[in-house]
DNA sequence: ATGAAAGCGCTAACAA
DNA sequence: TTGTTAGCGCTTTCAT
């Protein structure tokens, strides 16, 4: 009743009477085994309570054997860039699909945050450590400067989303354009006949895409100028534009928002107008996140699937770090209309 | 240039013209080194393009350098556990406190989700193996068992909440009767007379605690009877709670939702019946997350804080990691109520 | 199919 | 103050 040292190979390999090296052949599966030692060891390893040691396994194999899921902003003026991070709900969605996906893979995801370039450089310090064997980067401005180092690092990485410069790296992204266009003939055809549209900030390549997905296909009907507002992605933003358009344009009858924070923060404006959505004017969000249930009434989006984007991020990077040649790819997601009752 | 391999201590010493185990305390910052070779090192080292690697630091040191932040409950019934973890601005919020916290160490958590007892004991079992030094622990149901593991298993942890069977483990809690008894008395001051309350699932000690607290705090006060609806913390069970509510008690002139998810889908039901909040409903809610602004209106709540709290635990586990004989600590954190609209 | 042995890169005694 | 040296626990040739 000795169990002062955690045991290791060595001991294990004591009690079945072999070698370390046949018990971490039996440890790591590897075939060409006697199956009768292989009994021996699995019994010796139950009876030891072995358990590997990831470090000196790393230390041998080179891999870690994790990766990184790492969120990249800035902090610009507003504190608290962490709490802002994680109360929105589209980076709960990234993780979970991260999460999920990793998890038949006995991995786990290391959370980073880096939110000025001190950090962002202590991020790239610590992947070069190997504390992960690669990182999952998703950014929330377009000019993000980590995709760039990460590859000057040699650091294999996967964005979730483009990069506003064209840098050789591989990433998910949704036909933005595309759901824009979805949500402008959803709105038409429902007979809204004058559109405006909140968008993100419009220093985010999704943003722009998204304005100018919804402004072409507005014209291409018809209606030569489209109302827009700036926004900020969160629910304040969309009241304050709500507030504006109202104001400044108070005959239009279909709103777009970039996503359902805003449009969610828009209802709310709506409502305290007693403006009656959708009659009086029609509401469409972006993403379908788990808000869009809660909201009142519910939203009628544009779907986003993070969960899936956020899964394929992981499976593209889980191959960079395995054929580390290999050359960058993109992998372009579909959105499509969910209807509910808010358009 | 030459760059097959990545720099080991060995090439910076060479450089330097040292030898390994001055370079080793100059990057660990040893004192007792003198100025000039220090300074001969870390131009080796900038020169050079050395990182040290984490994994034989570990190996030596037998520690991680990280620590992991686990959810722990189960996929009960409902799919995807992972999906409504991670919605739920509650584990938001703690994640964002935990990150904040070790931020300034250079520390990141691995994220783990354990939602089935072999998953759990998987994460054990990583654990064991050095994946990270300890865990921080978060269960979503009373009796989880992951907590007991920990402690058998000899991993160093920290609990979000006091487990439901007296276990010898440290955690962090909220004082929920006193948080509740709060709500009562302020809703009570405010002129209701006829309170009912929203709970949480009954197998949670916090949902117990609350309850109880605002029954004892009610009753105190001369109303002998307090009508429960049990929910189940999300927003669809505060709808369903509060239908129920106003179909059986139809007299009831302030609830006491468990949390501000349920609070905000009790506003909505009470939206959709025209009773106006807080006239002829006033609404109290708890934890003050991140949603409590954005209801409509806003909710009047009882402040749970839970990034200090989440600070406090990895404070305690980092604690508990360096002096692994330490006894087990609980630091009880005070609720205060934040005064807004829906009550 | 199995074992012996050589490291992986680092820290920490211990010597000097 | 600095260097020498002995491992940390594992994987992986290379013999056998």
């Amino acid at each position: 009743m000795k169990d002062r040292r955690t045991p290791t190979l060595e001991d294990v390999a004591r009690v079945a009477g072999v070698s370390r090296a046949t018990v971490s052949r039996v440890v790591n599966g590897v075939r060409n085994v006697d199956v009768e030692l292989q009994e021996a060891v699995r019994r010796a390893v139950a009876e030891t309570g072995y358990a590997p040691n990831r470090a000196a396994r790393s230390l041998v194999t080179r891999r870690a054997g994790s990766i990184a899921l790492v969120v990249s902003g800035a902090g610009d003026g507003d504190r608290d860039f962490t709490s802002s991070v994680f109360a929105d709900p589209f980076f709960g969605r990234v993780a979970a699909g991260v999460v999920e996906f990793l998890r038949p893979l006995g991995m786990h995801p290391l959370l980073m945050l880096a939110d000025s370039d001190d950090v962002r450089a202590e991020v790239v310090a610590q992947l070069r450590q190997g504390a992960a064997d690669g990182a999952l980067l998703v950014s929330t401005h377009g000019e993000d400067p980590l995709p760039e180092m990460c590859v000057r690092a040699d650091v294999p990485a996967v964005l979730f989303a483009r990069p506003a410069t064209p840098i050789p790296i591989s990433y998910v992204d949704l036909a933005h354009a595309e759901g824009a266009r979805l949500a402008a003939e959803y709105l038409l055809s429902r007979g809204c006949r004058r559109l405006a549209t909140i968008t993100g900030p419009l220093d985010v390549p999704a943003s722009q895409d998204r304005l100018s997905g919804f402004r072409d296909a507005v014209a291409r009907h018809g209606q030569p100028y489209v109302p827009i507002v700036e926004g900020n992605f969160r629910q304040d933003g969309g009241e304050a534009a709500m507030e504006r358009l109202l104001a400044e344009h108070p005959k239009v009858d279909g709103v777009f928002a970039a996503n359902d924070l805003m449009a969610q923060g828009a209802l709310r404006v709506l409502r305290r107008h007693g403006r009656e959505v959708p009659t009086d004017m029609a509401v469409v969000g972006f993403d379908d996140g788990p808000q869009a249930l809660a909201c009142d009434p519910p939203l009628t989006t544009v779907r986003q699937p993070v969960e899936d984007m956020a899964a394929e991020m992981a499976r593209l990077l889980l191959k960079h770090i395995e054929e580390p040649g290999h050359d960058p790819v993109s992998v372009i997601f579909d959105p499509k209309v969910v209807t509910r009752t808010s358009a």
